[in-house]
DNA sequence: GGTGGACTGATTGCATCCAGTATGGTGCTT
DNA sequence: AAGCACCATACTGGATGCAATCAGTCCACC
């Protein structure tokens, strides 16, 4: 999987399993409302609860995990409502991004993302497709020089992802014909080099899948318990 | 100071040093660039140096702190080119919270607002200056039942705090009267119910804002020491 | 039979202790 | 005198162990 670390800095034990944990949530290894137990961790990869603590510490800022004092940690669930949030702030920053991008879009680039986009279409496995669509857009997202925009859309990526994987498994081919034209359509705008136009569409790509998760309330948690 | 912490869930020790260092950077007490030592905060909050780190690693995701492994922790610096990316984020993301906000902005809310823009304008003390308008501009972000966006914009707020300090001691009269102007305008605009020209008016704020801290290179490290 | 309370097992939170690594200073060599 | 290597010190990273807290269960009582 790429691009998955937002901000990882050493190469410590609690890093490690920080990565690691986040990997497993982000394959769906671990279900969103699964509980985590430290100890589990630990001897899973190889370490006291210390570092397990300090990842996840980590990923609960990151937004991945949820901490509850004295009780216990779990894999974070988000309401359709915060979902629906989370989408809609990336509607806002994406474009963003791209346009920070702009300038290291290469030909060589978008020869990559027209690869991508027609292997994504000739796939028929849900995690590599989830794989390649993610390897698309963060190929658009080359902004170098600072990071935080880019940690931040990955994060928002992140947190999102189990959703992301229940929803494609009850996509018709009609929206997915639709999902890959946008992806076509993006790969062309970056081609002409018109960033207007592919601001445009990546923000109406975006908006369509949330608009289209909204459509299927049954892949969120029924009840809020109170997970402020 | 309000509104400080983005997402404490407990009461422990370590949930207590997060809170207590995050509040000794926003105050300025710690300088970004300035080293951290895990046995000082042990020392200085009562405890040993397990929950200092946990604190640190929540701090470091937030951005408000560095972590470099085997060497140590720093106070967060940010170049301009960083800062800025910041605002721009910024420009892009509190008028979407400002917007869903609008439901909850009662007589009552409008009122305080324009308390507070007042009393920033008779204020003449830098960090008094600074605590109302953040409690201005959070007065104005009460979406409720989720918190995701709230959260972000919280953290932007809280990592550029040093440099909003620095340029407030730099401003002359000329950009301080529109500083507050845009307040006023944007009381009137909530006033009237007219959340397309609020929303106008907070991006607009924001960028200039942005503007003139960029007009200002001094306040920032003059080497951006490959902090990635 | 249902409800309330106490107990037990499991798990988290934290402190102490030890090992590993980076930094700064000193002395030696050229 | 300048540069380099080495060593000492200070700090961080991690492991173990103990105290505190929570959840789930069983039993008594209504």
């Amino acid at each position: 999987m790429a691009e998955v670390t937002p901000t990882t800095r050493d190469g410590s034990a609690s890093a490690r399993i920080a990565e690691a944990v986040r990997r497993a949530i982000l394959s769906g290894e671990h279900q969103p409302g699964e509980r985590i137990v430290q100890e589990e961790l630990a001897e899973r990869y190889g370490g006291s609860r210390i570092p397990v603590r300090e990842a996840l510490r980590q990923l609960e800022s990151e937004g991945l995990v949820r901490l509850v004092a004295n009780t216990g940690a779990w894999v974070q669930s988000l309401t359709m409502a915060q979902c629906s949030e989370v989408y809609q702030t990336r509607e806002r920053l994406e474009p963003l991004l791209l346009r920070h991008s702009a300038e290291h879009l290469t030909d060589e680039v978008i020869h990559t993302l027209d690869g991508l986009a027609q292997k994504m279409e000739a796939s028929d496995d849900i995690e590599e497709f989830l794989e390649l669509d993610r390897q698309f857009h963060f190929a658009t997202y080359r902004a170098e020089g600072t990071y935080v925009l880019r940690d931040l859309v990955t994060r928002l990526w992140n947190t999102t992802q189990p959703y992301r994987r229940a929803y494609t498994g009850l996509v018709d081919q009609e929206h997915m014909r639709i999902f890959h034209d946008d992806h076509h359509m993006l790969v062309s705008a970056l081609r002409d080099g018109d960033m207007k136009l592919a601001e445009q569409i990546v923000a109406i790509h975006i908006r369509r899948t949330r608009v289209n998760l909204e459509r299927h309330p049954e892949i969120f948690p029924d009840t809020d318990p109170d997970q402020e």
